[in-house]
RNA sequence: GGCGACGUAGCCAAGUGGCAAGGCAGAGGUCUGCAAAACCUCCACCGGCGGUUCGAUUCCGCCCGUCGCCUCCA
């Protein structure tokens, strides 16, 4: 079974397969925490969770970097103005950044590296550099001299004529031999010492550029050369370009073999989402609106493919809500339905056939809408089976197993606990007495209360069920 | 100005050179004390104009529209 991943650097699908049997060594860029992230940069978030889950999914081992940003401008400053370290600054907003990635169950990774804990294996990078010619001083920064690296824009497909006709070559005022030559250090600045921004170095005093912490931790983590590099679509000029040209010419080895980038979220107006703009929404917002995490988990992760621009959208959160719904039901009538006599041969080929197309629709290209259309498909067919006593045990099987590879990567199907178990069980039985004396004007009125508690009841010729509304 | 993406039903969305998945919403049924759930049925000719082709939503060109990138934003 081969698996074809869209590589940024080449512009088509590719077969994958490790540098090592077995083994993937994956990159994705993190968090810079400078602030509450966007519900936007969870949805890149979830692209790599979907990736990571399809690799394991996939028989691989996995060593997966996830880099945590934390020496930024944005960090000192904020961190400058309340008179605290930047470590002090930036901690909360790490905190928050974990918490909100176990809400939507992002699979946790095997390496996260800070760039505070990481400078000295940067200062290293930058002296490498600085010795083979791909670096200069200016004053007290160091630069990276692009003119040094002739693939530079190959990544991005940008070519450097056209990159200094950029309609944003802003006016500098550092000492740059070019204008597209980038920072790797930055000499101190007043003030940066008491934030605790700023290290040793042979070639003075200050703090790392953006750029090199991905250079140097992936370097550390994953070795010179490794297999995927991920991240949002934005990153992939300069960021990701810039790393390519540190790290080649560093480490004179290609750095990653597969580029991936994953698309926007954009504002319900089409726009795309950022702090400047004003127009984001955190996770934590979209909560106390009332969604479901795994709502906008589900949201997020299928309703588009990952290269493919999605809209934040109620409308949207709430349909994948129902489809989780209509999943859980499912997971928990197979889970409590007794095998027909015989089994339905034709039922038990089409869900093993929904299986393979599953599976296969996510080889290529991870193309998760396409496997959950067949996911669907597969669960409409089944439960005809069910209701029509088609489905024997070869059949409950197949739709266990069809269930359990699909929530490998969905992972919706596992409610949090029910703590109010006792007290619900209790009104469905006051219930049951009075639909007995066929006092239905209080059963109905039990019922609404239940509803009005956020559950909702259904009677079964097999007894009362429950479950979250 | 340069590079690129996208435009499929009320909404979201997958996809293919040969009669367009799936989900949500909606309508009508079966079942039910009533509901709910489930199932059944119904609901698109794929932005516009040309071209290539036996045949195009799918390939090419142009146009219209939306969006992104072009130095630190997932």
């Amino acid at each position: 079974m081969t698996f074809l991943l869209h590589n940024t650097a080449s512009g088509g699908k590719e077969e994958f397969e490790p540098l090592e049997p077995g083994h993937v060594r994956l990159y994705t860029c993190g968090p810079t925490v400078w602030n509450f992230a966007h519900i936007g940069n969870f949805r890149t978030f979830l692209f790599y969770d979907l990736l990571r889950r399809h690799l394991r999914f996939s028989g691989y081992r996995l060593t997966h970097v996830v880099n945590i940003t934390d020496i930024e401008d944005r960090i000192i400053s904020h961190a400058t103005e309340r008179g605290v370290s930047i470590r002090e600054y930036a901690g909360p907003y790490e905190e928050a950044f974990l918490e909100d990635l176990a809400t939507i169950r992002f699979q946790g990774v095997e390496v996260m590296p800070r760039a505070t804990e990481h400078v000295p294996e940067m200062v290293a990078m930058v002296e490498k550099l600085l010795a083979k010619g791909n670096a200069y001083q200016a004053d007290a920064d160091v630069y990276y001299r692009v003119s040094s690296f002739p693939r530079y824009g190959e990544l991005a497909h940008l070519d450097r004529a056209g990159l200094k006709a950029g309609a944003r070559v802003a006016a500098d005022d550092y000492d740059k031999e070019d204008v597209v030559d980038f920072a790797l250090w930055k000499g101190e600045q007043p003030g940066e010492a008491a934030v605790g921004a700023v290290w040793e170095a042979p070639f003075g005093r200050g703090r790392p550029g953006w750029h090199i912490e991905c250079s140097a931790m992936s370097l550390k983590y994953l070795g010179p050369t490794f297999d995927i590099h991920a991240g949002g679509i934005d990153l992939l000029f300069p960021h990701h370009q810039n790393e390519v040209a540190q790290s080649e010419a560093a480490n004179e080895a290609p750095l990653a073999r597969v580029w991936l980038h994953s698309e926007h979220l954009a504002d319900a107006t089409g726009a795309k989402m950022s702090k400047r703009l004003g127009n984001v929404a955190t996770l934590r917002d979209l909560l106390d609106a009332g969604h479901d995490p795994v709502a906008i988990r589900f949201f997020l992760l299928a309703s588009a493919h990952y290269r493919q621009k999605l809209r934040l959208d109620e409308t949207g959160i709430r349909a994948a809500a129902e489809q989780v719904r209509r999943l859980r039901d499912f997971a928990a009538r197979v889970d409590r339905s007794q095998p027909a006599p015989a089994d339905d041969p034709f039922l038990v080929q089409e869900l093993e056939d929904a299986r393979h197309h599953y599976r296969a629709a996510l080889d290529d290209d991870l193309n998760l809408p396409q496997a959950v259309g067949y996911l669907f498909d597969a669960v409409r067919e089944a439960n005809a089976g069910l209701d029509q006593g088609r489905a024997g045990p070869a059949a409950l099987a197949a739709m266990r197993v069809l269930l359990d590879d699909a929530d490998q990567h969905l992972d919706v199907l596992k409610e949090e606990d029910r703590s109010l178990e006792a007290e619900v069980e209790r009104l469905i039985a006051e219930r049951e007495a009075a639909r007995a004396a066929r006092d239905f004007a209080r059963a109905d009125a039990i019922r609404e209360e239940l509803k009005a508690r956020g559950i909702s009841l259904e009677d079964t010729k097999e007894g009362v069920r429950w479950r979250p509304a």
